[in-house]
RNA sequence: GCGGGCGUAGCUCAAUGGUAGAGCGCUAGUCUUCCAAACUAGUUACGAGGGUUCGAUUCCCUUCGCCCGCUCCA
């Protein structure tokens, strides 16, 4: 943590949490287990919210993307093929002498930190032996615990998408280009859990793989890849779009969607990955991170920011994997681009061919396809590019629920102070939620409590108001001391049933007064309207 | 996993080798005509396990968790 400050910023939020039941450590009465989180009765709405929001936004409101919803322990060969059996499990060394820690594979190469003239294996620490760092959670499928039953709980709901791109492809009448979204739980056993939830093991995700045609593709059917600004919306989707396109597109209708509850540009930083970065199969990737309270900052002290999303471009990649370690064709057949390409001048397909065999030839040799066999089916695949037939390429929005939640809390959490005539001054807490990611909507509360009349009106109002959202009926203490409560949750809007809506001035007969939480303000709303005026503002 | 700090009601904080206390919150009741009013009653803790001791929340060990460094990127 950077500050103090920060820190104590921190805390108070952590502290929110547990009071108001948004977040609860995992196992507490246990003693807890590092790294788990559960959400309590206002974080589980919040969490339902937001989810919902990002399902309506991904795939009911558009034309080109549906569904999935995958199982979180699948064939262990998916993990071999996307590459994290490997990549997720670097043998590591810990030097007792020097605290040091070293891949066990590159201790003849780097140096002791001590004795620099001399490399890690020969120095004279004492060494652990070499211990696996496998950052996948692994069980066992059946009854017989060997080897050969062995499978892991998913680090990552992706690789499902691609698994079943040819099942949905088929069943779902949709075409390149087009994207398939999934919601769901994902599990890394990390070394530090960190940063109350935002590093945790077990997490849940908002991914949409959006597959698109190769540029080749796109060139040989509209005669050139449309250019767009690197900054901004490039608007509504165009066919003559490569990935670039593409890329940036899905970059601004993420940070749309964040606007949309709440989280406005201000609050939000980006990393444009260097070629440095990103992997070798990565074209780019644009992360979108939130300001944290615990954020580290940069040289001119403005805090740098935590990544809550990355959206990557990553070329063919990971349906040519798994095509490669399935067997199993991943290539769609594309009529447009086969009519096109027998139109093409001789010089123009002699181009793209080339481009398309370069980049197919590439990524072959990188993933350990030896040379003259990568040129056959570089060849192979380039002259399927002729035919209509091409592997798609991906952009990966892919977000962290539960890193969205605490920025969500973080961002709403604000105190206000109020001094009484006897010169107490009292804090409090107001959680300034957007109304649509809001817990709960809306609190119905009679005036008095020993009224029956007040109280059976407010009765009746909150049924009327309980099938369209989340409503809260409080009628303990105070009104001041409800309002104060619903601030905390962070409701945005409290329905209070006084004496005037039981006729006292018989002009506001079966009227309420809605109090706003971030300024106090209120106004007075016919019974008969609330659900229309209600409803607007929280959808 | 390694090193450093920490662990007392839901929250914020006291006290002690010999019965653990306050404020706030929460629950119920009285009262209350719009921003945590008052009164009454109730509620809950020494993170867990072991050891030293007549007796441990206090001293020692182990473990679990939290925070800060090394790792990571949803």
């Amino acid at each position: 943590m950077a500050d103090p400050k920060e820190n104590v910023q921190m805390e108070k939020i952590v502290s929110l949490c547990k009071r108001r039941g948004f977040i609860f450590q995992s196992s507490e009465i246990y003693g807890g287990i590092n790294g788990f989180w559960d959400y309590g009765p206002l974080g589980a709405e919040l969490k339902r919210n937001v989810k919902e929001l990002w399902w309506h936004a991904m795939t009911r409101q558009r034309e080109d993307v549906v569904g999935l919803e995958a199982t979180i322990i699948m064939s262990p060969a998916i993990w071999k093929a996307s590459g994290h059996v490997d990549t997720f499990s670097d043998p590591m060394i810990d030097c007792k002498t020097c605290k040091g820690r070293f891949r066990a594979d590159q201790t003849d190469e780097i140096p002791c930190p001590q004795k620099p003239s001399k490399c890690v294996n020969d120095c004279h620490g004492e060494k652990t032996a070499p211990r696996a760092f496998n950052l996948m959670f692994q069980t066992f499928v059946g009854p017989v615990q060997d080897d050969s039953a062995i499978a892991y709980l998913r680090p990552e709901t992706a690789q499902a998408i691609f698994a079943q791109f040819k099942n949905v492809l088929e069943t779902s009448r949709q075409k390149v280009p087009f994207g398939i979204a999934q919601t769901g739980k994902a599990f890394r056993n990390e070394v530090t859990p960190r940063n109350y939830t935002f590093r945790s093991r077990e997490f849940e995700q908002m991914e949409l793989e959006f597959f698109i045609k190769p540029d080749e593709a796109v060139e040989a059917i509209h005669g050139s890849v449309a250019s767009v600004p690197t900054t901004g919306h490039p608007g509504e989707p165009q066919s003559n779009w490569g990935w670039q396109a593409w890329h940036q597109y899905w970059v601004e209708e993420r940070v749309r969607f964040y606007e949309g509850i709440g989280l406005n540009r201000t609050t939000l930083a980006f990393h444009r990955q260097t070629p440095e970065e990103l992997a070798h199969y990565a074209r780019a990737c644009v992360d979108i991170l939130f300001k944290f309270p615990f954020s580290k900052r940069d040289e001119q002290g403005e805090l740098k920011g935590e990544e809550l999303e990355g959206i990557a471009a990553r070329s063919d990649f990971d349906l040519s994997q798994h095509a490669r370690f399935s067997g199993k064709p991943m290539g769609v057949f594309d009529d447009e681009l086969r009519a096109a390409w027998g139109k093409l001048p001789k010089e123009k397909s002699d181009d793209l061919w080339r481009r398309y065999y370069d980049n197919r030839k590439r990524y072959l040799e990188k993933s350990g396809v030896a040379p003259e066999a990568a040129a056959k089916q570089a060849t192979e695949d380039a002259n399927g590019l002729a035919k209509g037939q091409y592997v798609p390429h991906v952009i990966e929005p892919s977000a962290g629920v539960d890193r969205l939640i605490l920025a969500l809390i973080a961002n709403a959490y604000s105190e206000t102070s109020k001094t009484d005539e006897k010169g107490k001054t009292e804090t409090n807490v107001v959680l300034r939620f957007h109304p649509r990611v809001a817990p709960i909507k809306v609190g119905v509360l009679p005036l008095l409590k020993n009224k029956p009349e007040l109280v059976a009106k407010a009765l009746a109002v909150r049924d009327l108001l309980r099938p369209w959202m989340n409503v809260y009926y409080d009628d303990g203490g105070s009104i001041g001391r409800r309002y104060a409560r619903q601030d905390e949750a962070g409701t945005p809007f409290c329905v209070t049933i006084d004496f005037d809506s039981l006729g006292e001035k018989p002009e506001l007969l079966n009227t309420v007064t809605i109090r706003h939480r971030d300024d106090g303000r209120q106004e007075r709303v016919a019974i008969s309207d609330l659900v229309n005026w209600l409803l607007p503002q929280i959808r």
